[in-house]
DNA sequence: AAAAGAAAAAAAATCGACAAAATGGATAGC
DNA sequence: GCTATCCATTTTGTCGATTTTTTTTCTTTT
């Protein structure tokens, strides 16, 4: 209760100075709060009252609920009308459904890019992977330490794999969606290179090789089973074939898909 | 400006009967701003003021504001730091990316609805497509007057068509997807029918008998083909082939698509 | 006359306070 | 002993006023 209020003159100005830098103070408690729920730093339905996350940020009632109300948009917060808001519950259903539309828009979305994607774009694929690898082998299979770079460098990798794509929606899509399925990985990224079962880094590789050559197909389909892991990691292999039979058109039930 | 005052105690009461019905007072602005939005009342570019709001809908600032920060997210309302707020500016481009999306998520809440859905889900197919099919029967082929009515079950219709896909991420987004290419066909709706060119409820028709037989390829043709429309309506047959090339996966490039 | 700067006006963002609603707990009734 | 009702407390939602920032207007200077 104490540390609610431990918010002094001092804190006070560095807020300001980062309100600053993000342009308001609105910006600045949304980012923060999203940053927050991603991170996972509330549990999963948690409520989120104004007096704590005002105590918390060191700022009044007003940016703390228009944040709310921007994250009430993008799927991490839910918000019950006069009994105030909560992080969005997170579940196993969830999680699939999270997997199943990253499936549905990041394969359009990556089958465009490599219609559509020129050298640029080759070179910063191939720049966004460099930089993931150097940062993993770094960290010699251990990327517990520096979560937070991992996962930018991560999201950078799948953010160029589709920048070619032409599509404003599908990018931002692609990106919320992305961050939605980051909160589900905080749970489990402690364990994860450990586990031999799935080799990230190769499928990162094969997934790049697939691109640059331009092999729409290899690459449809390493995508689509790559972004089946968090699942997996989560919840067990099994309810995965749950949102198994792939997301849309084609494939023309050649087989029932590997993945 | 005497009619942005027009705002005296009965109206306030009438106000909070509505807002009563809404929940809140933010939930009653975040509708009606959306409505007016969608519904082209603003300009395409136009400044949201405050004060203008405040007094149009006849409430005080945070209930606006956090309405619009809502928005912002959904993509209705852009935001500039620190020099408010403005309705999101449409263009060709804007509603070429929109399309596209729509294809992407559409398409493959589609085929997932075709390969999940049970009678019922037939069953609500066919309501919608008949009630739709009456209403503009009734009106002869004019459907200006009651656009909004034609409006919302043209929305159901498609709405019923995925409903069984089993994600509610494709369905919200397919929603938010539909809306806003809602205020493109605004501006058109007036000469719509008389258009000889194109039978929308022709379509439709095709698109729903496909559905019911379980053609997944003939009903994702169709669908892709139909939410062109919106495009070549508002901007022109020839622009729409700029996105034309297939979202995603699939379609073997057996042919390079009729649509 | 044009550019730069200062002052005034307008608008946006934020705050502190209040009113309405919900929650939790105690008491009364069955 | 259990349920229902009322009251105290907490919390949400809303407002009006204040502060800060931007925009406009009016000087002043070159």
């Amino acid at each position: 209760m104490n540390d609610k209020k431990a918010i002094d003159k001092k804190d006070r100005e560095e807020i300001r100075d980062l309100a600053a830098e993000a342009g308001s103070l609105t910006e600045f408690a949304y980012r923060r709060l999203r940053e927050d729920i991603i991170a996972g730093h509330f549990p999963s339905g948690a409520k989120l009252q104004i007096e704590d996350l005002k105590a918390r940020y060191g700022l009044s009632a007003s940016p703390v609920r228009e944040a709310l109300s921007r994250l009430i948009s993008q799927g991490f917060v839910a918000s019950e009308s006069q009994r105030g808001f909560r992080v969005a519950p997170m579940s196993a259903e969830d999680l699939a459904d999270i997997t199943l539309a990253r499936q549905v828009v990041e394969s359009a979305a990556l089958a465009l890019a490599i219609r559509k994607g020129d050298d640029a774009w080759e070179g910063e694929v191939l720049s966004a992977f460099h930089k993931l690898d150097r940062h993993v082998l770094r960290l010699g299979g251990r990327p517990v330490q520096d979560l937070a770079a991992f996962s930018e460098l991560h999201k950078a990798f799948h953010a160029a794999l589709i920048a070619a794509c032409g599509s404003p929606r599908l990018i931002e899509e692609q990106s919320r969606l992305y961050d939605q399925a980051e909160r589900y990985r905080h749970g489990m990224m402690y364990s994860f290179l450990s586990d031999a079962e799935v080799d990230l880094m190769g499928e990162h590789r094969a997934l790049m090789e697939a691109v640059l050559a331009r092999d729409a197909d290899a690459a449809l389909r390493l995508l689509h089973h790559h972004l089946g892991h968090t699942y997996e990691f989560c919840f067990g292999k099994n309810a995965a074939e749950n949102s198994g039979p792939l997301p849309s058109t084609g494939q023309k039930t050649k087989r029932p898909a590997r993945s």
